[in-house]
RNA sequence: GGGCGCAUAGCUCAGUUGGCUAGAGCGCCGCCCUUACAAGGCGGAUGUCGGGGGUUCGAGUCCCUCUGCGCCCA
């Protein structure tokens, strides 16, 4: 009988819409949550920004992440394989202004009957509520995330589609709060002035990733301080920002500065504000720069912030949010003399203030000489005009360790519980939380995020009173408190005196991020999901991340449940462009991925991705999507003519010892990708199989062609066939993590269900077949096949042209083996008297017999 | 300035606790229409394993050092 349905010309065309449209139907992929903890292999997939672009680095680090949850699968595992869509943040922000025309305004009241302009202006943004906004955020990004889910699909990931969530969706905004509140409750959130880089312009505080530095003029001003000791000695400094001057909060030298070192502990007066600082030692202080000794102030630039944090300095800022001098003379200028002066600048312009500071400053003769000009890198918001400010503002944090010695150990230690993939980048987590000299921020002044869920109680004047929190019930999560009423007030008193308003910030995207083991596994929401599924068994993700995504996800479970949130991480590499530069739409040198897919198909470009190891940056290269193709293509003939030779069963026995090295050569290929894919080596694992492969079909095929088609040899026309569908079977298998779509196809042409869901081959059931089979033969067999192939090649002969007579040289073990494989030998090579004789190594001379035409 | 990684054939890369003459594919050259595959097959050539030093019977592999490149942090 023939039970195959081996069509009479293989193609990859069109197996990935087939399939894809089989595995969706059949629920192939689908979580089975009966299955308990031990029974599951849980996936943390990491949400990619929904941007509306594409391109090959996502298809790389997706592939590797599938191509584990494949073998998982066959390993007898329930994967479960979730997918979500990064649309919380700044991006989406800026795009739905644009697509839409309209802006934020957290102020107003939500709108549930709002639609957008007809036609958007950019010039004109119809203001709208926090939460009207965020609808338009999820249609918006809904479009964006079709079309990575078609890409998904098309490349074949195993995912779950009924598992997916958006880190701006209700559940995800859900957990986030609900984390926050907890975190909250247990005393490790908490909110603190400190300063923020902040531009003027757009009044808002500017994240790093948003700062550019500029060149611009500047003047050294020589300004002289009295030592409190002997107020007829002064120490001069250097500075760029005399404006700051009343913010001046201590003197600093470098330690080793001789110059200054009878100084250190020591205080001086600034001049014209009168206020006693000390001065103080750190390395940061640059004894070429200026005078050596500078003045730190609340805040003239980052330098000054570290000092202020490292020395613990009180907080004397001078400069408000609009960028001007505060109106109010502050308490720490007590003199009458120094209160005037504070009131000639109270209200200015840094601009302004600074020339004014300079006046009084030549006026008293504490200035030095003419100011000494300069051209200096000055911190701007890439969008602003005017330099950074550092303001002080009140902030939310979350304890990470920055401040507490024993967290930071225990979270150290948690780095270390963690299975790291290469092992080598636990290092690079260690580095960050040792380094740590500050707690999370975690509060950002934007509109589009998920916003904390606070509200605060207004005194009689209608100011806030922060240290009056009023917090929702967990139950009525999730919130959004400019629109949401805290329990016990009426909604009119929002905003009056006496009532209540809403904490106008919304959390950092990574305090959502931080939580997507909890998010797409049901904490708090579905228990009984949540108890299958975590801790997590893997965390793919990119090195660059290690430091935000990978550690505040531990650091939530640390505080939570005191406990990894996953047990390994497997750190992917980048894609390099030819010229070895990473990949990224800024430099627009992206290859998208759909044309990829068309030309090459989908397990072309898995093989490609597969190829990459782990960890390591990959180039990007078509020439190896070239040869997955190739593969694939192998495949689909090697397996048309395996199952030709109605070579569909196993259940012969085994009793040539060609067959028997083969099998035993298998069991050792299967044990190595077996061992490869347990340690994450998924790349290994894919060379492997495919050495293997190749020697299979180049060597074996062709040993045993004849007698498989013998019908006078029947015991070994039956070994061969069950020797080739074992091979088979174990092979297919072995390619199904990386190929999935190629194997599919073949495995139904013989096969009843998916590959997908079959069990990884046994190295142990084949060796079992192999019987007292020596894998060391395959070799043997293969060098002297190789060597009867290039006597006929340089003889320019066809590869089916007769031999008269062979003689192999060869070591007694290996004549001993070759020997077994004499009948198949002769027949791969059409040689019509094989001899064998003493050697060193495997030698093949031949005698070619006449050409007969 | 600190940390991590990388450097092997023209190209992209393997090379596992040190072990036979350092491998694969692409590309290149030659041959073969061969009854699974000509969009294929078979065969061939190609190396100062970045430089220098050390440990060892033996080093691409371990140690030191230098150079170049990448990333993260300051």
């Amino acid at each position: 009988m023939t039970g195959t349905r081996v069509p009479e010309k293989p193609t990859l065309d069109g197996l990935e819409d087939r399939w894809a449209a089989a595995w969706d139907q059949q629920g192939s992929y689908t979580f089975d949550r009966t299955k308990t903890r031990d029974q599951v292999f849980s996936i943390d997939t990491p949400p990619p920004t929904v941007s509306g672009s594409l391109h090959v680095g996502h298809v790389f680090s997706y592939t590797h992440t599938d191509c584990m949850a494949r073998y998982k699968r066959m390993r007898g595992y329930e994967v479960f394989y979730p997918m979500g869509w990064d649309d919380n943040g700044l991006p989406t922000e800026r795009r739905v202004q644009n697509f839409y025309g309209v802006r934020c305004d957290p102020s107003l009241p939500y709108d549930p009957d709002f639609s957008p302009p007809a036609t958007p202006d950019a010039k004109q943004q119809v203001a709208i509520s926090r939460r009207n906004f965020i609808e338009l955020c999820e249609q918006l990004t809904v479009e964006d995330e079709v079309v990575f889910e078609q890409l998904w699909r098309r490349l074949g990931l195993s995912i779950d589609w009924s598992q997916t969530y958006q880190t701006i969706g209700a559940n995800s905004q859900m957990v986030s709060q609900l984390a926050f509140l907890r975190n909250l409750k247990r005393g490790e959130a908490y909110q603190a002035e400190a300063p923020t880089l902040w531009d003027v312009t757009f009044r808002t505080a500017v994240a790093q990733a948003e700062l550019e530095d500029r060149e611009r003029p500047g003047a050294y001003h020589r300004i002289g301080f009295p030592t409190t000791l002997d107020p007829s000695t002064k120490v001069f400094i250097e500075t760029t920002r005399p404006e700051l001057l009343a913010a001046c909060v201590a003197l600093v030298a470098h330690p080793d500065d001789e110059r200054y070192q009878p100084l250190f502990g020591t205080t001086v007066t600034s001049p014209i504000f009168g206020v006693e600082v000390p001065v103080v030692a750190h390395q940061l202080a640059d004894p070429e720069k200026g005078s050596g000794i500078a003045m730190i102030c609340t805040f003239g630039d980052l330098t000054d912030v570290i000092w202020w944090r490292e020395l613990q300095l009180p907080t004397r800022p001078i400069i408000g949010w609009d960028g001007r001098i505060l109106p109010e003379t502050p308490e720490w200028i007590t003199t009458s003399e120094a209160k005037a002066h504070y009131e000639h600048i109270a209200g200015a312009t840094s601009h302004t203030a600074k020339e004014r500071v300079v006046a009084l400053l030549n006026q008293s003769g504490d200035i030095v000489g003419e100011p000494r000009e300069i051209m200096h890198q000055v911190k701007f918001f890439e969008k602003g005009d005017k330099p950074l400010e550092i303001v002080t503002t009140r902030q939310w944090y979350i304890s990470n360790g920055g401040r507490d010695p024993e967290l930071r150990a225990e979270l150290v230690k948690r780095g270390s519980e963690i299975r790291w993939h290469p092992a080598h980048m636990k290092v690079r987590y260690e580095n960050w939380v040792e380094g740590l000299n500050g707690d999370w921020l975690i509060s950002r002044q934007r509109f589009f995020g998920v916003p904390i869920p606070l509200w605060y109680r207004l005194d009689s004047e209608g100011n806030p009173i922060y240290s009056e929190i009023m917090m929702p019930e967990e139950a009525d999560l999730p919130i959004d408190p400019s629109t949401d009423t805290p329990a016990g007030f009426d909604p009119q008193s929002r905003n009056q005196p006496g009532g209540f308003m809403a904490d106008p910030d919304v959390m950092d995207t990574w305090a959502t991020s931080s939580l997507t083991p909890q998010i797409a596994g049901g904490w708090e929401r579905d228990p009984d999901l949540w108890a299958r599924v975590s801790p997590v068994d893997v965390r793919p993700q990119a090195h660059e991340i290690i430091r935000t995504w990978l550690f505040s996800t531990v650091v939530r479970s640390h505080l939570e449940d005191n406990r990894l949130p996953f047990l390994n991480a497997a750190i992917s590499g980048w894609i390099l462009d030819p010229d070895r530069k990473k990949m990224s739409k800024s430099k627009g040198n992206v290859v998208t991925p759909m044309g990829l897919l068309d030309e090459y198909s989908a397990d072309a470009v898995r093989y490609w991705a597969a190829s990459g190891r782990p960890g390591t940056d990959t180039a990007f290269d078509v020439g190896q999507m070239k040869i997955g193709r190739r593969l694939a293509i192998k495949l689909l003939n090697a397996s048309k003519f395996v199952l030709g030779l109605d070579a569909t069963q196993n259940d012969a026995a085994i009793s040539e010892d060609v067959d028997k090295a083969l099998l035993a050569q298998l069991a050792k290929t299967v044990e190595q990708a077996t061992t490869a894919f347990e340690d994450f080596n998924y790349a290994r694992a894919l060379e492997v199989a495919e050495s293997f492969f190749w020697n299979f079909t180049d060597d074996y095929v062709e040993l045993v062609k004849v007698r498989a088609y013998s019908e006078t040899d029947v015991a070994g026309a039956a070994s061969a066939k069950a020797a080739l569908a074992t091979t088979l079977d174990a092979l297919l298998k072995l390619f199904a993590p990386f190929l999935p779509f190629v194997t599919e196809e073949v495995w139904s042409w013989w096969q009843e269900g998916t590959i997908h869901r079959s069990p990884w081959p046994s190295s142990e059931a084949i060796l079992a077949l192999a019987g007292n089979g020596d894998a060391a033969m395959v070799a043997d067999v293969s060098e002297a096949l190789s060597q009867i192939r290039k006597s006929k090649s340089d003889a320019k002969v066809s590869m089916r042209a007769v031999i008269e007579s062979a003689v192999i040289s060869a070591s007694e073990d290996q004549n001993k083996r070759l020997q077994l494989a004499a009948k198949d030998l002769s027949s791969a090579g059409s040689i019509q008297s094989l001899t064998f004789a003493a050697g060193a190594n495997i030698e093949v001379s031949v005698v070619l017999a006449a050409a007969t035409e």
